[in-house]
DNA sequence: CTGTGTGCAAACACTTTGCAGGTGT
DNA sequence: ACACCTGCAAAGTGTTTGCACACAG
């Protein structure tokens, strides 16, 4: 994992550095959407609340994770999936929040063509669905 | 006017207070979602700031108004539309967000169903479309 | 008259910024 | 060696709470 990990980072043009393989980990280890605080408590004690901050706002700019919209207002994040290049993006994702258990998901789901009035244009479309999960169910 | 918000305020067992009217005002007026801040900078001077998130909070419990979602994770508030009560909500709507203007409003379209994985019960459905609107177009 | 809303002040929580020193390449 | 991260401290911003008074019903 550490290997792995290295390699992404590498991969962005991004040092290796303690703070960024720890927060890294926990995106890889749990697979869905982590919120400021999520990976704070999940996060080695050495490591600063400020440096999360900066981390994550590092790695949103190159493009390795991205936001993952919540409806408390609090801004969640998730790793990008492999097609996701810093230049490149297409973050048309539909996600699933648990109402039982919190937690937030990317479904590997078509995202459905709305039909917009005239004169509108589409350049990103985010589909929160909030409901029960499979696990809750 | 006047009148109109007064009795929305009493349909919704509220007491018709200067803040309360003034901020429905804004609303009614504004056909677009608004976020705290919006609110503030249209309102009187004299409304306190504290003020203005008690009634927020207030409008949101009875179901006079409803929370938007923005990508920067701002919380936004617009109207319920009038079928909604205390009692019964249906939330399933479509907001678009134009990325040049910033006004995030409700399209009154229908949101399009989407297949979830087995075990997935829905709830909700948020849609938030990002693009340029018709008069930014 | 009574319960609720409001204003003010202060506490609290969250996020950003500056700088000095440490670390990865 | 150099640029870039990091930690600490402090400032900045947004939100909540307690209390006394004012007001709508």
């Amino acid at each position: 994992m550490k290997a792995a990990s290295d390699q992404i980072l590498h991969d962005f043009k991004l040092k290796a550095t303690p703070g960024r393989q720890a927060i890294l980990h926990i995106f890889l280890k749990k697979n869905f959407a982590l919120s400021h605080q999520d990976i704070e408590k999940n996060t080695p004690s050495y490591l600063d609340r400020v440096t999360v901050y900066r981390t994550l706002k590092t790695f949103l700019d190159k493009g390795l994770i991205h936001k993952v919209l919540d409806d408390e207002g609090a801004m969640k994040y998730a790793l990008c999936n492999e097609a996701c290049t810093t230049a490149d993006h297409h973050h048309n994702h539909v996600h699933f929040k648990c109402t039982k258990c919190g937690q937030t998901n990317c479904l590997e789901v078509e995202v459905p063509n709305v039909k917009l009035p005239k004169g509108y244009r589409t350049e990103e479309v985010n589909l929160l669905i909030q409901g029960i999960c499979a696990s809750c169910g």
